[in-house]
DNA sequence: TCTTAGCACTCTCCATAATGGAGTGCTAAG
DNA sequence: CTTAGCACTCCATTATGGAGAGTGCTAAGA
């Protein structure tokens, strides 16, 4: 990107300039700047630097007569090129540690319920998990437990040792040896395989399997789908959207109802964070780079977490003024903290 | 209530105006009532009908010279006195049952899951459904199955024939004879409660349980917590935020940003929606009557619906200008079709 | 006695200035 | 290359003046 490379000025200017507005939300002028920080310039000159930076499409003007405000471009030269990490406070960490490293936890969902709402309140912006992505995992072994007159109880376990029940009715009475004999079938066949490709073709990998029960494989085959299936509901977890109420930027109804809609629909967002979390490492996607007209004003900070073999995605959601040094820290910590804990449970 | 008891003319007033207003959201004078429904009398007679209105505080102006608009005691009065019910239409009537007595749904979850979002779709409101409430069951029987080395599915099984299961880590593995000698035991000393006062003394109960084994024991009693709790966050559904957002009463920024606030805090709701559960058929709650400050501009219709012998609450939440009368209908529908597939299921 | 026409009054809403202020771009001097 | 100075632009705020809607009250009519 050499083309437009930034002057030890241009960097400095546009460096401030943002972290000038972040803080107030008001287009900034050159008179603040050369004012607020001792840089050693008249406002004329930060003027012509501010020209300079706006040609390049970093900042613009809201109108003929107000100060700059940055672009989703600026933004992104921000965090590429000027970002300055800024740890968490020591209270931040230990109270992160203290939800995340609990003892009390036995359950993946109890601790993801615990993440995002920490990461909401120490971010103060709406934070956001996604469970592990149940479909990368190798199937462990599959479990069919009578539970009482036709109630079986389906276990589908994977590697890692995460593991997914659905307690689903049979038709008729089912006797203990039915279920056994189904069940080890149902493992020799399947088991070594990946969640995500037995769900697209469970239904073809099992019609040959004879000895089975056929209303029990019927039944397994129909199960399947809330089994395998991400279960886009479950899976996402917000908390936090009155930090995102109170913002300037959102005192406008219409954008504010547009990500309220956005938060609710869930499905584009489940996809958008299992995809920001494919990688390694922090992912910032500013304004339009989130392919969503809704989340134009918003900015993300996201990163992968793994339990085992299986990954999920964590991260923050708020407006593109945010202090992106203070949450690129955060995030990150929480994801590796949440990271080690899993470990530690499997 | 004879005190305010109203004439047939002040009773015909003020359901007109109501329902005016409930359907242009704006105060509505005494012209247009006179013009727009041929009720046989000259705007000043109503002028002179309305300030009798004013006087017993059943609609107030928003100044001056604007129309009148309902009080909250003009709503109840409306609601108790003078609501006419209005069935849903067929189509309405029929996606309820597509959506309710859906045969695949095992799970009362995804049955709950389905009736929310109906219940909002149809509603063009915020439609809530809250979990029946285990804690009123009987138990009826409690299993400890041994998954994998180290892990055990905890099942607890209610006379109707809910049930709730939680995978749970030990330290070391058990023998199957452990575990069931244990279960053995549990099930001769605890079936038969209400799992309320379990959740309330399980310590108590178990203690002196010679021959069950102690670690698991005291797994079992840590375990209760999550077992036995209503698990607020996954007891409470909510659907179509989205669609309250563009109500005028909104347009206010404060106003909405509670009513936001209030739905994520989840807590105070759920124990709202618990109340209002609690006795038989429509309950109507309105404005201050409903007291949560944050929810002064709403109002809700809530019915319980019963899953053998414990029971749920489902509803909507909207502002105080709502349709009574259908949507009193559409509760009432759907909370009967709810019991029915769950009765069915069980 | 109840109803209604008429009228003065009040208040909001909207459009139209008028003013002050903030910030810019440009020019010319240092 | 930097900066002081200045004219200029545009927004935000406030004031002003109808137009419109709706009321309360009074007095006349049924």
């Amino acid at each position: 990107m050499g083309f437009d490379a930034l002057n030890e000025r241009e960097q400095a200017i546009l460096k401030l300039l943002i972290e000038h507005y972040v803080a107030t939300a008001e287009p900034v002028g050159s008179r603040i700047l050369a004012q607020k920080y001792t840089i050693g310039l008249s406002p004329a000159t930060i003027r012509n630097t501010m020209q300079d930076l706006e040609e390049l499409g970093l900042v613009e003007q809201p109108h003929t007569s107000a100060g700059r405000v940055p672009t989703d471009k600026g933004y992104r030269t921000f965090v590429d090129q000027l970002l300055e990490l800024k740890p968490i406070s020591g209270q931040e960490a230990q109270a992160l540690r203290e939800q995340i490293n609990a003892e009390g936890s036995t359950a993946v969902e109890d601790l993801l319920e615990k993440t995002t709402r920490v990461l909401a309140s120490i971010s103060q912006q709406l934070g956001v998990t996604l469970a592990p992505r149940f479909d990368q995992g190798i199937l462990s072994h599959v479990e069919l437990i009578p539970v009482a007159q036709k109630k079986i109880l389906l276990i589908l376990t994977v590697k890692s040792g995460l593991a997914r029940t659905l307690l689903v009715e049979v038709d008729v009475e089912l006797r203990d040896a039915v279920l056994e004999r189904t069940a080890q079938l149902l493992n020799e066949r399947l088991s070594g395989s990946k969640i995500g490709d037995l769900h697209q073709n469970l239904k073809e990998r099992v019609k040959d399997l004879t000895g089975a029960d056929a209303r029990l494989l019927k039944m397994f085959v129909n199960a399947s789908d809330s089994l395998m299936g991400m279960g886009g509901a479950g899976a996402l977890r917000l908390e936090g959207t009155t930090n995102l109420v109170g913002n300037p930027e959102f005192k406008d109804h219409e954008k504010l109802s547009g990500v309220i809609q956005l938060l609710e629909e869930r499905t584009s967002l489940v996809e958008l964070l299992q995809q920001k979390g494919i990688g390694e490492g922090i992912v910032i996607t500013i304004g339009k780079e989130i392919n969503l007209s809704e989340a134009e004003p918003c900015a993300m900070v996201t990163s992968a977490y793994h339990a085992g073999r299986v990954s999920g995605t964590i991260g923050i959601i708020g407006p593109k003024r945010m202090n992106y040094g203070r949450l690129v820290s955060l995030v990150e910590t929480t994801a590796k903290l949440l990271s080690k804990q899993l470990k530690k449970m499997f």
